[in-house]
RNA sequence: GGGCAGGUGGCCGAGCGGUCAAAGGCGGCAGACUGUAAAUCUGCUCCCUCAGGGUUCGGAGGUUCGAAUCCUCCCCUGCCCA
């Protein structure tokens, strides 16, 4: 196998990258992969209990994706013994426990996702169950030596907790644990993750030692923050913008973030070449609005290509810019059983458009309800729903459905 | 094992027998203004077809005309002691 000269590898991984731990280490091994021709293992572990993937893992699934092109090996592990167990960090109810179908499941997907990113033939999957859930207690017992309590706790977010009051299962000390027994078991070289992970990357280091292993070297990327542009972006918060989403969902929600964000999700976000940065930081703060919409577009076309991003942004002045009604919006039929005609407060709930009824009859109070652009008043109206034509129903700025004739196949 | 303090709506947090669907803040939604930005102003924010009703305050019982508020048991959390 054949490499890229070292500097110039370097200069491609270290782009986009908050920290390289230890940095040295990371060209030593590039070096030797150099001498031996053998590909150096780069790990990134995922969470399957939340299969859906958002422009957040796709920062540094792009950097994994930069070490394929380099000719190195990709690795992702499925945390599905994690994902098993049900990990209740913090107080709250803890998370489901998944089955093992629902793990491959979520893992299956999560890999579909991912293939947008990475090249799917050339990254090896692996679940983590396959070597953590044969540990015996003893092996366990001997693992958690290898870290003290005093070492955890210099976790930031252990601290925090511990100093707070907050409560700390002991089995979340295990977590660091198992994700270090990860790298030894695929014999990293490198591990791959947010800066929020380099606790764990670095567990990994220490415990990859004392099995006699050459710590791996741990390269941080930087968390993508959301777009609220407070908190990072993660899908409880729902400040989230989805892979698999479309494009003009991509468009619109891109332009809804805060001026800040614009120049950080271009230099993280999106493969814009390395010496336009500087441009695109000038432009961001000189012509917001236009630079806003360049990444708009430059987003939707990563994962959707160019006609579809150039679609995106003639939806988004359709709909938004000129108050109209967008091109491609859901169809609701109703069954015959569900009676001739509907109330719009049931209407717009069954449509999905709201979650009850009450909310419902706020937005009509709140004048945020239309129907084929007609304001409404009355939450009391009702729709003919099987034999009148199709019309459409908007509520808020954004959540549009067409109702159409039970007969009407209708459009897409 | 013992002592103490707690568990309230998405979150934080008041309430401590009726006037409580429960103050206030945050978050969220909507409207105005805009560039689906920020800032600002306004309204809304458990469910049900309005008046009105129905379910909520860790869980299960109980006292009372009436309980988030009192009692019993249980579950959970933190602190201190062992």
């Amino acid at each position: 196998m054949k490499f890229p000269p070292i500097d110039k590898q370097l200069a491609q991984i270290e782009r986009g990258v908050a920290e390289i731990v230890p940095k040295d280490a990371l060209t030593e091994k590039l070096r030797k992969a150099e001498q031996t021709g053998e590909p150096l293992i780069v790990k990134l572990g995922c969470d399957p209990s939340r299969p859906d993937l958002h422009l957040g893992h796709s920062v540094v699934l792009r950097k994994l994706r930069q070490f394929q092109d380099l000719g190195h090996r990709a690795v992702l592990i499925v945390g599905d013994f994690t994902g098993m167990i049900g990990d209740p960090s913090g107080r709250a109810q803890g998370r489901p426990a998944l089955t093992v179908e629902e793990t491959r499941e979520n893992g299956q997907s999560y890999f579909e996702q991912a293939s947008r990113i990475l090249d799917p033939e050339r990254t090896r999957i692996v679940y983590n169950s396959e070597w953590l859930d044969t540990l015996k207690f003893t092996d366990v017992v001997q693992l958690a030596s290898k870290y003290t309590v005093a070492r955890m706790l210099e976790r930031d977010d252990f601290e925090k907790r511990y100093k707070a009051g907050e409560p700390i299962g002991i089995h979340e000390f295990l977590y660091p644990l198992a994700q270090a027994q990860d790298s030894v078991a695929v014999r990293a070289d490198i591990e791959l993750g947010g800066t929020d992970q380099k606790f764990n990357l670095l567990v990994g280091r220490a415990v990859q030692q004392s099995e006699g292993m050459e710590p791996q070297a741990c390269i941080m990327t930087p968390i993508l923050p959301g777009t609220d542009g407070v908190e990072k972006m993660s899908k409880s918060l729902d400040n989230y913008i989805g892979i698999s989403e479309s494009p003009e969902e991509m468009y619109g929600k891109t332009l809804s973030i805060p001026d800040d964000l614009i120049y950080p999700w271009f230099e993280l976000a999106t493969n814009a070449p390395t010496e336009e940065l500087p441009a695109l930081r000038a432009a961001a703060s000189r012509e917001p609005r236009d630079t806003k919409h360049r990444l708009a577009w430059t987003i939707a076309s990563m994962y959707h290509g160019e006609a579809a991003a150039d679609q995106a942004r003639r939806h988004f002045e359709r709909t938004v810019i000129q108050g109209g009604v967008p091109e491609n919006i859901k169809n609701v039929r109703f069954a015959p059983q569900d009676g001739a005609r509907m109330g719009v407060l049931d209407l717009m709930t069954r449509a999905g458009l709201t979650s009850s009824n009450g909310e419902a009859r706020r937005l009509i109070a709140q004048k945020a309800v239309s129907i084929d652009g007609e304001k409404i008043s009355d939450a009391r109206m009702e729709m003919d729903i099987q034999t009148g034509p199709s019309f459409v129903i908007k509520a808020g700025k954004r959540r549009f459905a067409r109702i159409v004739r039970g007969d009407d196949e209708g459009a897409a």
